[in-house]
DNA sequence: CAGGAAACTCTACATATATAGATTTTACTT
DNA sequence: AAGTAAAATCTATATATGTAGAGTTTCCTG
């Protein structure tokens, strides 16, 4: 399997996840929180959990009330967020020297 | 519990159930089939689940489909139905007598 | 770097279920 | 029959998930 392309939307669903890694979230509230179109989404969704970055779960909350299908970061969607964070820590100090800490 | 009122729309409603008594149906199905709106044909389906002349079930089709509601004549609907159809008839025989059935 | 293939995004629409609140219909009571 | 209370319908909107297909971006290879 080809490694998943990180762009803009991708890293910005990532995140929002990352805020919360222990927790499930559906494309509904994702879509008003990021902001992201729903054919825009569910197709960023679907790919990250086909490349096993969230695993997915239907949520049966009770009987008059639709299932969600909701998501979480797998580990290795931990993983990959960390290692982002890195690596746009780094470029960010490469870009734009010392904003933060340079001399006063 | 009072006694369900029996509309028209319900009557259409009852009346396609009754077409196939053992499937389960879901609500976009009926509302194509019935031309009713949704706004009209979720609170009659739930209204009959409330009066225990439909039973319901969330369908887990695979994977990747969101599940649906669906719902189905219990035997107190197929009761239901069938005396309607009867007393439909003795209407019919009252106010129209023997269009069918007539000297020949 | 140019060209093409694959991946991705975006717009639009389809599928699916449900609720709020105004209006209408029906049933009940006098 | 008139009044009224309850029930049902209807219009509009919200919630929720997904796909098709056109267009764009990115990546890879020569």
């Amino acid at each position: 399997m080809k490694s998943i392309r990180l762009s803009q939307q991708t890293l910005q669903v990532l995140d929002r996840f990352a805020m919360e890694p222990a927790s499930w979230l559906y494309g509904y509230e994702l879509s008003r929180e990021t902001e992201l179109k729903s054919g825009t989404l569910y197709p960023i969704l679907m790919r990250l959990a086909k490349h096993q970055l969230l695993e997915t779960h239907w949520e049966h909350a009770g009987e008059g009330v639709p299932p969600r299908h909701t998501y979480r970061l797998t580990s290795k969607g931990i993983d990959l967020v960390k290692s982002e964070r890195v690596a746009a820590r780094k470029q960010l100090a490469t870009r734009k020297p010392a904003t933060a800490g340079g001399r006063a």
